[in-house]
DNA sequence: TCTGGGGTCCTAGGACCC
DNA sequence: TCTGGGGTCCTAGGACCC
C-alpha cells in the first residue's frame, strides 16, 4: 500500500498520579490518588481495585482499603506536561495538543531526518522517561482515530504501531467502547443490535447504524469503523466557549445561596475572556437539583459581552427563571455559567446609542462603559498583586471546592 | 452521610424569513 | 385562502471526552 503510518498519538499514563509518585518515591509501587473528596487520578495500582478518576473519595477508599491520598501539585503538573509536549516538538512543529497530557502529532516531514516514526516513537518515550522520569505510551497509525486506539491498547507504558496493510486486523478485533465518541450510552444501544466489537460495527449496514444514534454519529463511527477518517492535525485550535462551575453540597435554592456563587463565576470567566479580549452573545447558566437532575437555561445577546457585573446579573435572571419554573426544588447541588458564541472583542468599546432594555449589560453604553473600567481596574490590579488581591464573592467558596490551580489546568487556550 | 471542573458536538422543535 | 419547502437562528437537553 502506498500510504504509511506517520500519526502519533501520546499520551502520559496516569498523569498527575505519576508526577505524585516522581516527587514521593515512597508513593512508588503503591495505589494512590490526587484528590481528596473527588479523585482526580489513580495510579494503576489504585486502577486494579477499580478506583477511577471523578469517583467520591470514599467509594474510592471503599474499594481499595490502602489507598493513599496525595494533594496536588498543581504548577509541576503544568511544568512536566509542557515538557513532554516540548520533547515531541523536537521532532515536528505539526502537533495537536488535546490535554495537559496528551498530543497528536504528525512526522511525515522529518522522517528523513530522525528515522522511520517508530523509531521517533521509541526515542520520544526513551526521552520522556529519562529526562522527565514519566512513563508515556505512545500509538502510531496512519489516522488519527487509530494512532488514538493505539495508544490506548499500548498501555501501560507501551508503544504500539500499526502496518496500514493490516489496520482493518487489528482494529476490528477491538470492543467498540475503545472508539472515540462511544461511552456508556452509545455502546449499550450497538449492544441492543449484537454489536460489541469494531468489526461487527463495520460490517452493519450504515443505514441501521444512523437510525439507532443519529446522522451525524452514525456516520462518524462508520467512517472510523473502516478507518477512513481523514481528518488531520489541528495545530492551533480556539476554544468555542468558556465556563466555569461550582459543586455546592446542598445549598437552599435562595438569592443569598446563589448571587455570591453566580458573581465569582461571572468574575472567573469574565476575567479569561477580557485577558483575551474576547466577549461572548450567548450566555447559558446550569441548575443541578438535590438529586443530580439538572436543568439549563441560555440567552443570546446581540451584542457580545465581557463584563463581569453583566455576565452575572443575565445568570441570576436565568437561574431564577429556573427555579420559578421548579417550585418544588428547594435544594440546588451545583452553578454552572457557560459564554459562548465568543467574538474578537477590543477592549476599548464603541459608544453605542443609550436606551436599551439591557443598559448596564451592553458594553457602550454609560452604565456598560463604567462596568468595563472597574472590570479594567481589577485586571490590572490583580495583574499587579496576583489572583487573590480582588476577589468576588469568597463567602461562596466553601472548603469543598477545587483548588483553583487545578482548574486552571483544565482550562482551554481561548 | 459531599458525584469535580472545563470543554465539544449533535438533535429536535419552534420562530422567522423567503 | 390553503399548503409546502428550504435556510438560519435560538433554546434545551444529552452524550461524550480529558
Amino acid at each position: 500500500m502506498g500510504s504509511i503510518a506517520t500519526i502519533l498519538h501520546a499520551d502520559l499514563d496516569a498523569f498527575y498520579a505519576s508526577v505524585e509518585q516522581l516527587l514521593d518515591p515512597r508513593l512508588r509501587g503503591r495505589p494512590i490518588a490526587v484528590g481528596g473528596g473527588v479523585v482526580l487520578a489513580a495510579s494503576y495500582e489504585a486502577r486494579a481495585f477499580g478506583v477511577r478518576s471523578g469517583m467520591p473519595g470514599r467509594r474510592a477508599r471503599q474499594l481499595c482499603p490502602d489507598l493513599v491520598f496525595v494533594g496536588g501539585h498543581f504548577d509541576q503538573y503544568q511544568r512536566l506536561g509542557d515538557a513532554a509536549i516540548r520533547v515531541l516538538s523536537d521532532f515536528t512543529p505539526s502537533i495537536e495538543r488535546i490535554s495537559i497530557d496528551e498530543a497528536f502529532a504528525d512526522v511525515a516531514g522529518c522522517t528523513h531526518l530522525f528515522g522511520a516514526p517508530a523509531e521517533i516513537a521509541r526515542t520520544v518515550r526513551a526521552r520522556v522517561r529519562a529526562e522527565l522520569g514519566l512513563p508515556i505510551s505512545i500509538g502510531v497509525a496512519r489516522t488519527k482515530h487509530l494512532a488514538k486506539i493505539a495508544s490506548q491498547v499500548a498501555k501501560p507504558d507501551g508503544l504500539v504501531v500499526v502496518d496500514p496493510d493490516t489496520e482493518l486486523d487489528f482494529l476490528h478485533k477491538l470492543p467498540v467502547g475503545l472508539m472515540w465518541g462511544v461511552g456508556p450510552a452509545t455502546e449499550a444501544r450497538l449492544a441492543k443490535l449484537g454489536v460489541t466489537t469494531i468489526g461487527q460495527l463495520a460490517e452493519s449496514s450504515p443505514t441501521s447504524v444512523e437510525r439507532l444514534l443519529g446522522q451525524a454519529a452514525g456516520r462518524k463511527l462508520t467512517a472510523l469503523a473502516w478507518n477512513s477518517d481523514p481528518r488531520q492535525i489541528q495545530t492551533r485550535r480556539r476554544a468555542r466557549s468558556a465556563g466555569a462551575q461550582s459543586a455546592l453540597g446542598r445549598r437552599p435554592a435562595i438569592e443569598r445561596v446563589f448571587k455570591p456563587t453566580l458573581h465569582h463565576l461571572a468574575d472567573r470567566i469574565g476575567a479569561r475572556l477580557r485577558a483575551k479580549s474576547l466577549a461572548g452573545r450567548t450566555i447559558t447558566v446550569r441548575v443541578r437539583f438535590a438529586d443530580l437532575r439538572s436543568v439549563t437555561r441560555s440567552l443570546t445577546l446581540s451584542a457580545p459581552i465581557s463584563a463581569t457585573r453583566a455576565l452575572a446579573e443575565i445568570a441570576e435572571d436565568l437561574v431564577r427563571g429556573v427555579l420559578a419554573d421548579h417550585h418544588d426544588e428547594r435544594t440546588i447541588s451545583l452553578l454552572a455559567i457557560s459564554v459562548s458564541n465568543l467574538e474578537a472583542h477590543a477592549i476599548v468599546q464603541l459608544e453605542l446609542p443609550l436606551g436599551f432594555a439591557d443598559e448596564g449589560r451592553r458594553p457602550g453604553t454609560q452604565k456598560g462603559l463604567a462596568r468595563s473600567r472597574a472590570d479594567r481596574a481589577v485586571d490590572a490590579i490583580r495583574k499587579r498583586f496576583g489572583e487573590e488581591a480582588v476577589d468576588y464573592g469568597s463567602a461562596s467558596r466553601g472548603a469543598r471546592s477545587v483548588p483553583d490551580e487545578f482548574r486552571r489546568l483544565a482550562e482551554r487556550e481561548l
